[in-house]
DNA sequence: GCCGTTTTCGGCCCGACTGTTTTCAGTCG
């Protein structure tokens, strides 16, 4: 078993012993074990052959006994013996917004419900309003929550949907009968969210490869297989569809299957294919089309045809522009990792530097910092750059916006700081009116420099919080106030719309990781390709200016 | 169930919102 598939199973644990009404800190422990795992570097087989798994931070003896048996016979008796008492399907309605584990008991306890699909037809037949603490609001709740999981049945976020496609690349790359496979598709213009998989395949020799293709280990279920297309489905219900071609029509068909239908109308629906047989690469059929190259990021058709004709798209931003991360978390707030650590790591990346943003006081459950642990965290970092002449870490806060948009700090505090990021993080049900006053009241702060995660969305699980867009990008241009994509897979926000008429407006955009570990760093990959998507050059992101440049911005906000 | 330069036993994370309520339980971040 994975990592990530005994993380997950002792959060089943977990889920099931909460239901039991168990005791709250055996659920708190099996809870901290699981995300402990999930965060770990190492792999568990690796560790379990050093027995070294009880080194493990909040895994003791029980759990460890518990990983052992997981990796020596891929399944756990404990977890069976409880799913004797509380089925998988109870444990999946935990899915649902807004219903608990205490909800979930009711529900199976007095009506026998065991999966979602049960729980539709007895909302449907108003039977949820009849049990004990539950009314028709929560009924409709739960209806709506139903209808929301649905719709991200048949989507996958690319933090999950990319690294399954890379590793499908992998195997494709050795099998025999394929000379070339690439991700296209959705997933390669670098959708936040993709509805499948599509994966490009050069052959020779369609059966040798087909034959091959469908050996691959994480397929779950092959759904058809046609003279030049196999299709199906990998782990976690993802789809995916192979597109056989021969190597001559190759490149062709590599622009063909990325851009999005209007794109690839508009772009070829009037050649003929035959005009680009054995062409090397991309480059050469846009040449012949007398036309600049379209970075696939762009594939939509939303004016960059036109623009590439008279040569005039924009420069977009790369990974290898970024020269520092202005959002990271270290284990002063609810970050993993040390302040160091995250230094290292930045430094191993590249960068010149990086912002310390932990959480400020309001943030309980993320241990948010007080003024007198902000100063401390400060003197910390003082020292740590007193010790490098080549890397600046930058004095930071992510200070939660509170419901009137009034800051968690007084001024005198933020004042000190060389970088201030704010963010929502309660309230997100304000009626719209309210949630855009309570911005625009935080960006008027003269020390706000960065709006953290704009819109608060989650993919597949929290809408966006609604806001007058206009007012926001008005109030962001008055202020001088910088807006984040924030990289984390699950948010991508500010969202491609939002950056490109951010940075028309003249409003500069910050790509963040939010790391609360060394390895979230990476997912400025996400980021980037958000960015990309939204047209911004390095200009608009001014995480890719040296550190005197942004220091000089930064400074001007304060007037 | 985990953990320990105050503890091998007795602590562990809490405040706000929502929906159901006449005083509070459940969910979420």
């Amino acid at each position: 078993m994975t990592n990530r598939e005994i993380a997950k199973t002792l959060e089943k644990v977990a889920d099931i012993l909460q239901i039991k009404e168990e005791n709250t800190f055996k659920i708190r422990a099996y809870r901290k074990a699981a995300e402990s795992i999930y965060h770990l570097d190492e792999n568990l087989t690796v560790l379990y052959e050093q027995n070294k798994i009880g080194d493990i931070p909040g895994v003791g003896k029980t759990v460890t006994g518990h990983i052992e048996e997981m990796i020596e016979k891929g399944s756990l008796a404990y977890y069976e013996e409880l799913l004797e008492e509380v089925p998988y399907g109870v444990l999946e309605m935990l899915a649902i917004p807004g219903l608990g584990h205490k909800t979930a008991k009711i529900i199976y306890e007095n009506l026998g419900i065991d999966n979602i699909e049960d729980l539709l037809k007895a909302v449907e037949d108003k039977q949820i309003r009849e049990l004990p603490r539950l009314g028709s609001k929560s009924e409709y709740n739960i209806k709506k929550g139903i209808e929301l999981l649905k719709e991200s049945y048949g989507r996958a976020n690319l933090g999950v949907a990319l690294p399954m496609a890379e590793e499908f690349i992998k195997y494709l790359d050795v099998i025999e009968g394929i000379e070339e496979a690439v991700i296209v598709g959705s997933a390669r213009r670098g959708k936040p969210q993709v509805s499948d998989i599509d994966i490009l395949v050069a052959s020779n020799d369609f059966a040798v490869a087909k034959a091959n293709i469908i050996n691959y280990q994480a397929i779950n279920k092959i759904e058809t297989i046609e003279d030049n297309r196999v299709s199906g489905r990998l782990t976690y219900n993802v789809e995916f569809e192979i597109i056989l071609v021969k190597p001559a029509d190759f490149i062709y068909n590599l622009v063909w299957t990325t851009g999005n239908h209007t794109f690839r109308d508009k772009l070829l629906g009037a050649k003929d294919p035959d005009e680009f047989k054995n062409i090397p690469d991309e480059g050469s059929l846009f040449d012949l089309l007398n036309m600049e190259f379209i970075p696939p990021e762009l594939r939509e058709d939303e004016g960059e045809i036109e623009l590439a004709k008279s040569y005039d798209l924009p420069e977009l931003v790369t990974e290898q522009d970024l020269k520092g991360d202005l959002h990271i978390h270290s284990n002063w707030s609810d970050g993993a990792c040390s302040i160091e650590e995250m230094t290292d790591a930045c430094r191993d990346l590249g960068y010149n530097y990086m912002a310390i943003t932990d959480h400020s006081k309001s943030l309980h459950i993320s241990s948010g910092l007080n003024e007198e642990r902000l100063r401390a965290e400060g003197e910390l970092i003082d020292k740590l750059n007193s010790q490098r002449e080549d890397f600046t870490i930058l004095k930071g806060i992510e200070v939660d916006i509170l419901k009137k948009g009034e800051l968690d700090f007084s001024d005198e505090v933020l004042q000190e700081l060389d970088l201030v990021v704010a963010s929502i993080h309660s309230n997100f049900k304000l009626d719209v009116d309210k949630q855009t006053d309570r911005l625009l009241t935080a960006m008027k702060n003269k020390h706000v420099n960065i709006i953290g995660h704009l819109t608060g969305r989650l993919l597949n699980r929290r809408p966006a919080y609604e806001l007058h867009m206009d007012k926001i990008l008005d109030g962001a241009v008055k202020n001088k106030v910088v807006l984040e994509i924030n990289s984390h897979p699950d948010r991508l926000d500010v969202d491609e719309v939002i950056a490109r008429h951010a940075s028309l407006y003249g409003i500069k955009l910050a790509i963040n990781s939010d790391a609360h570990h060394t390895r979230d760093l990476l997912n400025r990959k996400f980021g980037v390709l958000s960015a990309r998507r939204g047209w911004l050059t390095a200009d608009d992101v001014i995480n890719t200016w040296d550190i005197t440049k942004l220091r000089k911005y930064l400074d001007n906000k304060v007037k």
